[in-house]
Order: structure tokens, then sequence, then C-alpha cells
DNA sequence: CTTTTTGCAAATGATTTGCATTAAC
DNA sequence: GTTAATGCAAATCATTTGCAAAAAG
């Protein structure tokens, strides 16, 4: 046995509880469950979508908490801010660096996995003065979607 | 003699004019002023900020037409809008396909001329059913100012 | 017990829209 | 002349802030 049932809701809220407690953050239902509901969602979703899915699942959470707790879940290295390029943003529960594909049209964003050397780009960076975080490769163009129409 | 200087008032003027007129657009004195005052600039600036640029040279000149200059500007290909992550978006007078290096601190962007194969993730976005306009690399991280501070 | 987080309501800031007037074509 | 673009004022939308009550450590 290699897992204790007691105080663990699911198998991943105690990593989540952790990386948060690690970055300075209180542990509450409201982060852990706001983390939840966006890595079951499985895609890129705007704060008040998360919100509407949230909504299902605890009561009375207010959409400045989901905020203030995506917020939180960033920093903490749990789930990245993707600036779409419309107006809102949207946010994705995988942290680590990876490419997207940004449809013109209706701004959805999905991830791509391909392998990209990137770097050269990220020593030419260095020449700038700039300090790297990370990188992706973002592709902008017509979602699967959007072509068929 | 290539180029007649009668109705040309500047280098590129002529060929935002017709790039406007081939998308559909006409083409208008603020059109043309908010397309050559965010050349002249050189830099990735907001609406407003370019709004500030123009007053100088073209009088009452107002927020709602920047946004819709510079819509027919990147519709015409003469622009493209950058989504910085800060709530505003940025706007840069080179059309073609180049890499960004965003700050996460000030949220400036700065353009990156670095030669990365980026062949593999296109064709990894073809075999989603996506199909690509263009492709850049994104690199977040601390611009030269912020990481002196 | 102390400090952070929450929920609500209201504020902010960027961008868009409605509409009458003006300018392109 | 027709139709699109402009300028202004007002509306909209995402996100943030202020503050009292509740919860975390």
């Amino acid at each position: 046995m290699t897992m204790e049932a007691t105080e663990v809701k699911t198998a991943d809220s105690g990593h989540a509880a952790e990386a948060l407690r690690a970055a300075g953050y209180r542990v509450t239902p409201q982060r852990l469950m706001i983390h939840r509901t966006l890595v079951d969602l499985g895609r890129h979703v705007g704060a008040e979508e998360l919100l509407d899915a949230v909504g299902g699942r605890l009561p009375n959470v207010s959409l400045p908490t989901v905020y203030s707790a995506l917020e939180a879940l960033e920093d903490a290295g749990l789930v990245r801010r993707v600036s779409a390029g419309q107006g809102r943003a949207l946010y994705d529960s995988r942290p680590a660096d990876h490419h997207h594909l940004v449809c013109r049209r209706c701004g959805a964003v999905e991830d791509l996995d391909a392998d990209v050397s990137l770097a050269g780009a990220l020593s030419a960076a260095g020449q700038h003065g700039f300090t790297p975080d990370g990188a992706e490769v973002v592709i902008r163009g017509l979602c699967a979607d959007c072509s068929a129409r």
C-alpha cells in the first residue's frame, strides 16, 4: 500500500496542496477544487467558464475567488495562463512548456506536442540581456472546426 | 526613375495604400498616418499610446478610429496584433513572422531574430487538422531592464 | 489568535458599439 | 451619389479592488 485514503480526496490534490503550501499560500477547498476542475476539464478555459464548472461542485464560489485562486495556482507552478489573443485569458492545467495552436477565427487554444529545438532562440534571447523562464512555439491559423467551415 | 514624387508622401505610404485597397478597404489619412506612426515608433505599442503619438501629427483622431484602423491594417497584412499577456494588446509594424520576448514583470514585448526550424511543429499542426498561417517562438522571462533590478 | 482568503458589490481599464456627420470612391 | 469611415458618447466585457465576515495555520 502506497497511498493512505484518509484525508486524501483525489490522486493529485495532495500534490496541489503541497505545491500551494510550498509557494507560501494557504490551502483552501476553493483553490483545490478550482485546480481539480481545470484538470478535469482537460482543455483551455477562461475564468468565467471555469467558475461555471466549479459551481456544480462547490457552492457560492465567486469570480474574484477564481481569479485569485488561478493566480496562486500559477505562482505555485500548477497552472499556466495563456493569452490567446482575444480578450479573455485562458488557463491551462499543464504547467510544463509545450506548444500551442491558436485559432484566429474562434480563439480556441489547443496543445501541440512536437519536438522543436529552441536552444538557438534561447541563446539569442540571452544575448539581448533577457533572462528566459520558458519558451514555446505558437502557431496561428484555423483550427480543424473553423477550417471545415 | 522608378518612383513618381507626386501624390507619394513617404516611401511606403504608397505600399500601405495599395495593401489597404487590395484588401477592400478605403484609404484614409487616418489609416495611413496610424500605420506610418506605428512604423516610425519602431516598437510594440498599445492603442492608446499610438493615439498619443498620432495626435501630434493629425488632429482629432479618436481611439475608436485607432482600433478600427489597426484592424483594417492587420487584415491588410501591414500590422500584427500581439497579445502580450497583460490586459492591453500591442501592435507590431512587422507583419512577417518573427519571434518575441515577453517580459513577465513589465509586459514589454521585443522582437527576436533567430533561426529556428518550425517545420516539425507545422507538420504536427497539420496532423491535428489545423491550417497554419504562421508560427513564432515566444520566450517568457525577464527583460534586460527587469533582470537588472 | 493572527493573518490570509473569501464573497459580494462596486470600480477600473481596454475595447466595442450606436449613430449622425463627413469623406472615399 | 453611394457606401464606408470618422468622431463622439455611451455601452460592454474581462479583470481588479475594497471591505467585512469566515476560515486557515
